[in-house]
RNA sequence: CGACCAGGUUGGACAGCCGCGGCUGCAAGCCGAAAGGCUGCAGGUGAGGAAAGUCCGGGCUCCACAGGGCAAGGAUAACAGGUAAUGCCUGCCGGGGGUGACCCCAGGACAAGUGCAACAGAGAGAUGUCGCCGCCUGACUUAGGCGGCAAGAGUGAAAAAGUGCGGUAAGAGCGCACUCGCCCAAUGGGAACAUUUGGGUGCUGUAAACUCUAUCCGGAGCAACGCCGUGGAGAAGCAAUAGGUUUGCCCGACCGCUUCGAGGAGGCGGCUUGAUCCUGCGAGCGAUCGCAGGACUAGAUAGAUGGCUGUCAAGACAGAACCCGGCUUAUAGACCUGUGUCGCAUA
RNA sequence: GCGAGAGUGUUGGAAUGGUAGACAAGCACGUUUGAGGUGCGUGUGGUUUCGCCGUGUGGGUUCGAGUCCCAUCUCUCGCA
């Protein structure tokens, strides 16, 4: 994790659920630029999903693929990761392919150098 | 061998790569006046039996009262013991269930008072519909009146202790025998309580209806509480054209400066050594207690255990958030104990 | 962490411990109309043989629980 960080403050989760997010079937994603060379990533997993066992499994899992993944995104973002109920049950390569085609929707990855 | 009963233990394993939170160390590096912070490396450590529900009881912290009594409100309810304490646990008594091992029960007082008991029924806590018997009157086998009675009928969840015999005009605890309930005494027991004992007595049920009796209870909760605290508001002191900011200097522009300071955002502490756990011995029917030796075993703060691959297994319920003791609920599979129970077979 | 409330036919929502489903909406059928709408009337919990089971679930108290008591599940709301 070289340039990335969890973003934790409330009123920041406040001022990204005002933008427009991008969302699929599983996932929503907010997205900001921030005025920093950092990125904050914040993951949100509501009551809704289930207990507490399966919610943190949730939030482990798309922190992971975050991880894996750090050097596609382009940095001095904010992100805000919605789960939605299909989460539950999808695979780590359906998040992971989720993830990655939201982050392309809000053109927050690096372009690809051919 | 099969079906159970009671109590207890455990709660996927191994290997490889990447990754996370504390802790310890580095005569490591960087920043800083220092305290310390950040990064890297190494070592070791890192969720439960219910962490859950928040149903009880405490510790701890602050507030209130700082002494006692009464009232209100709430909780509990056989007896004895255990415990820091409990509404918990153990033993025992009483009641109920099971062939049995064993299991279940808020289990004080309606004989202090009040309330309620629909429908049905004559009558629901005190009576008399049909009825039975005697006497009188009219009539001639029935009607009316007066008196006695509560056996039988019928209603209901419940009907004036129950059954039998005697007794009688008919009947009746009116008398007797057995049974049942309550009260008193005696005996046994530490007590609740028990009784092939003696005497008295025959009273509906309901207090998870109001109530009465006995005992207990001040309130709030780690988001408690303590400390630090940019800016801004406030107070005091000083200064008057010096000082500060803006680019090192000049010009220009902007701003009074310093100290104190309740406290909001935010940060730090509280934060894990404790009614702790393990082993052995002893006391006790047991809950539990005593002694000796040993161990240190998460401490996060948007909240640390994940991802991929391989082998076996396929298998649950489920994630600490100040800490303990219980209760309740959810739980796949595996294992252990018993001079345990029942059935079948054999001897 | 602390605290409060609710759960009844398809839906909203009544019901003092005493025949469960008042009232309204919806639906079905009949009637009114040339046809529809409106109006009026009847029916409407499940299974079925009288009957039995039905108030989130499981127990208990009571002669009898939607109601009273205990436990539990789900949902909603409040405070910080």
């Amino acid at each position: 994790m070289k340039f990335s960080s969890a973003l934790k403050l409330n009123h920041i989760f406040r001022r990204l659920y005002a933008t427009s997010g991008f969302a699929n079937s599983h996932l929503v994603l907010y997205a900001k630029k921030n005025r920093t060379e950092c990125n904050r990533v914040g993951i949100t997993v509501g009551k809704k999903l289930g207990h507490a066992v399966v919610r943190n499994r949730v939030r482990r899992r798309l922190r992971e693929v975050y991880r894996l993944n750090e050097s596609k995104f382009a940095p001095g973002w904010d992100l805000v990761v919605v789960a939605r109920s299909r989460c539950i049950r999808a695979r780590f390569c359906e998040l992971e392919n989720a993830y990655l085609s939201l982050a392309e929707k809000a053109g927050i990855l690096i372009p690809e150098e051919l």
